[in-house]
DNA sequence: AGCACGCCGACT
DNA sequence: GTCGGCGTGCTC
């Protein structure tokens, strides 16, 4: 039989099956869906099977040489899935293979050079010799860092040296080692008896397992008995214990208890919105639901119950959650209802735990998945639901290569699989909200808090009025009222930074020059860590200078509100107050996250400070005063979506006060109050604000009333570079419709990176039926140049980042 | 992406 | 005459 397969080169020229021959050994074992070992060229690569077939059209087959999955690890669902993700994001079919796996299944390859098994090291040259006296290959890498090549090359013309290729696992399945007697009690004390006297040790040993017949974990034997791991394996040798491994999962939850929950009784709105969704589960019907629920309405026990309806019928789930708030909180609430049945996978995972994780899905010892974006993936093969919780963000499309929106993998699914697709949020996107209007999704709607909590009132505060009344510092009259109030009454207080737009850079208070990095036109980001300077692009480090280039002036300092900066201003005007600041810096290292949370909850703070990342989940009792310090720092980003995620931040944030019995108020300051999505916000209106928008989004043709692609051209050459990106917008201009609208050429707006000018060429159109053709053959007419001249050419459908 | 093959310049 | 530069084209 033969196999197609997909090999593990990212390249245009390698973006189709490769024919090989199956050996007859394994002719039942290769199947589809599997990674096999395959010859490429000189070397040895991965592949995916994608199909069996009895020929081939083509004459020369190699044969496979090893499958490496004993099952295979894409579902034939999956493998069709991987057909329509690259034809919906133009990547190669390897990328799309390889993001729906693990990252511990992509091959790691390994280039050696090995000794002939007849020649000895004494016959090679001298230099060589001493390498080869003890092992019989030495790696490629370090020959060619000791100069060693050029000598090895002309021994491997003798036929002395020949160079191997070794496809490698990224890591290893964890197994324990347990031992246990293979002998019977009375055996054990005869042969205990029967020993020297010298083998003490070993007596002990015996005499452990006489009392302990059951298996033990070799660590811990060898720590109770205080004895070397050398005393156990004469045993083992002498047949009389045995050794075995068992192979265990990684669990990141393993010593945490969750509590179980129950279904809690649902309000009448509750009730109301999950009807549709079990009726749905019932019939097996395919359909996305927009569930559009104020915060705190009550949207997880739709999703839980949704999911318990569908593992009652024997099917899974897949819930996806934005990363920053796929916190041990949102974790407990899943697995203290669905308890072991639950897997969750996010970033903060190593390799290991996330392959394991992934390994539950497979083996179905799990049947709801609670993940970030690629958790979209998960090998369920009898899907019942998959929810989308804050449906709206962004990090649910995928930035490089393939270039996939979780939302539209989701809808995908369910076509197979016959499910509903729930998308929640309390802010729905505009292109949902619009689908949901026009009756592609069905909308529910959870118009009040649980239990009837009023939404929090919210205050907007200019802050050019502060500024005209003479207070210069970065709090109001109004929120430092506020602060002071919450103090003396023992609630807490939320402060939130939107560090987006403007993070910490270096200025000269004098001349107002910004250090920037010299690769990029970007400007460098201080790290208070190690005093240095960095650029988020391409990684260059440098420290402050002591003087500024530009006009040698000494007040040159780091600048930026930071939360460090914020932290430091509170302790000057309040010094009694208990801040917990939450950012990057203080949220590193594993669990701090976590710690910092439990810290406030209990109620060692009054101040939680933080950036995006407490927008989200935080659902805290005691907490009623909620403060957003700058509300605009994102509303002027190149970025269409700037109003639509300005209005979003702060409804999220909002949210955070007054959950509970006590009432919430919020209070933001900004620059702009009189913006719409600022003051739509304080209202709390997103009914006008989506009116409001989409009127702007329809006149300035953007999403959801036109599509947009983004074509970005790089290189080093300047000039190059325009020419490209002229003659693409022109190519593509005459070959799409006249109702397609195309921008550009125009410099990105990063124009430079890692010093390479960067153009970019933005398409905006309502019907392209064509459109994806077009791309694919401007990829071909400019593939020799991105091979050989550094070209890149990177095409974005549907971008959600603009830059 | 690698890697081999192949065709031109500066060296013992 | 040969070592080595990197353009070109192939990999079942």
């Amino acid at each position: 039989m033969i196999a197609s397969v997909i090999v593990d080169v990212p390249a245009k020229q390698t973006d189709r099956s490769f024919d090989y021959k199956i050996p007859e050994s394994l002719n039942d074992v290769i199947k589809p869906g599997m990674r096999v070992v395959v010859p490429f060229g000189p070397r040895k690569i991965q592949g995916f099977v994608v199909s069996i077939k009895p020929q081939s059209d083509f004459k020369k087959l190699k044969e496979i040489i090893e499958p490496m999955d004993l099952y295979p690890v894409l579902t034939d669902e999956l493998l069709e899935l991987g057909d329509w993700l690259t034809d919906k994001t133009l990547a190669y079919k390897i990328s799309a293979f390889q993001v729906m796996l693990p990252a511990a299944l992509k091959a790691k390859y390994e280039k050696k050079l090995r000794i002939m098994p007849s020649v000895t090291p004494e016959s090679l040259a001298a230099p060589l010799q001493a390498i080869f006296k003890n092992n019989d290959t030495y790696s490629w890498d370090e020959a060619s860092n000791q100069g060693l090549l050029s000598i090895l090359q002309k021994e491997a013309n003798r036929g002395k040296i020949e160079v191997v290729y070794e496809v490698k696992e990224r890591i290893k399945k964890k197994t324990i080692k347990y031992l246990l007697p293979k002998v019977t009690k009375e055996e054990l004390i005869n042969l205990m008896n029967e020993m020297p006297a010298n083998a003490s040790k070993q007596k002990e040993v015996l005499n452990f397992f006489i009392d302990h017949p059951k298996q033990i974990e070799s660590r811990e034997l060898l720590s109770v008995l205080g004895i070397s791991s050398a005393t156990v394996k004469s045993l083992v040798k002498k047949n009389i214990l045995l050794e075995k491994s068992l192979e265990v999962y990684r669990d990141p939850y393993e010593d945490r208890k969750f509590d179980t929950t129950k279904p809690l009784p649902l309000s009448e709105d509750q009730e109301k919105a999950i009807r549709p969704i079990l009726t749905t589960i019932e019939e097996k019907l395919q359909k996305v639901f927009l569930l559009y629920g104020v915060t705190g309405s009550g949207k997880t026990e739709i999703y839980l119950q949704s999911i318990q309806q569908v593992i009652e019928k024997g099917r899974e789930a897949i819930v996806l959650v934005p990363e920053i708030s796929l916190t041990p909180q949102m974790v407990k609430r899943f697995k203290g209802r669905f308890g072991n049945k639950v897997a969750v996978l996010h970033s903060g995972l190593s390799l290991g735990e996330k392959y394991d994780e992934w390994r539950k899905i497979q083996r179905k010892e799990v049947s709801v998945v609670v993940g970030a974006r690629s958790a979209i993936f998960a090998p369920f093969e009898n899907l019942g639901i998959i929810i989308i919780d804050e449906e709206h963000e962004t990090s649910y499309k995928q930035e490089d290569n393939p270039r996939y929106h979780a939302r539209d993998v989701a809808v995908q699914r369910s076509i197979f699989h016959r499910c509903p697709v729930v998308l929640g949020s309390a802010t729905p996107s505009l292109e949902s909200f619009a689908r949901a209007k026009k009756g592609v999704y069905e909308l529910l709607t959870l118009p009040k808090r649980m239990n009837n909590h009023a939404l929090p009132s919210v205050q907007i505060i200019d802050m050019r009025e502060e500024l005209r009344e003479g207070n210069r510092s970065m709090f109001s009259r109004s929120l430092l009222e506020g602060i002071k109030a919450r103090l003396e009454k023992k609630e807490q207080i939320v402060l939130f930074l939107n560090k987006r737009g403007h993070s910490s850079f270096v200025m000269c208070r004098d001349c107002g020059y910004v250090i920037n990095c010299p690769n990029c036109d970007i400007s460098l980001t201080y790290h208070r860590a190690n005093q240095q300077m960095k650029c988020h692009y391409c990684g260059y480090e440098s420290f402050v200078p002591k003087q500024c280039p530009e006009c040698s002036s000494e007040h040159i300092r780091y600048f930026g509100t930071g939360t460090q900066k914020v932290e430091e201003e509170l302790g000057k005007i309040l010094p009694e107050a208990r801040v917990i600041r939450m950012d990057v810096d203080t949220t590193s290292r594993k669990g701090s996250h976590e710690r910092l949370l439990d810290d406030f909850q209990a109620g060692k703070a009054d101040i939680l400070l933080g950036t995006q990342m407490i927008a989200k989940g935080l659902d805290f009792p005691n907490i009623t005063l909620v403060g957003v310090l700058s509300a605009d720092t994102m509303l002027h980003l190149p970025d269409f979506r700037s109003s639509e995620k300005t209005f979003q931040l702060l409804t999220q944030v909002s949210g955070r006060a007054g959950r509970h019995e006590l009432e919430g108020e919020v209070i933001i300051q900004t620059y702009t109050p009189e913006h719409y999505s600022i003051e739509l916000a304080g209202e709390q209106n997103f009914d006008r604000f989506f009116d409001r928008e989409m009127m702007m989004r329809k006149l300035h043709h953007y999403p959801p009333f036109y599509y947009i692609t983004l074509i970005t051209i790089s290189h080093e050459n300047v000039m190059k570079v325009v020419s490209v990106t002229e003659n693409i917008a022109k190519y593509v201009g005459t070959r799409v419709s006249k109702d397609a609208i195309i921008l550009g050429p125009v410099a990105s707006p990063i124009p430079r990176i890692n010093n390479r000018y960067r153009y970019q060429c933005l398409i905006k159109y309502k019907r392209e039926p064509d459109l994806s053709r077009i791309l694919k053959s401007l990829l071909d007419h400019y593939q020799q140049e991105m091979a050989s001249s550094g070209l890149q050419i990177s095409i974005d459908l549907n971008p959600y980042i603009l830059m």
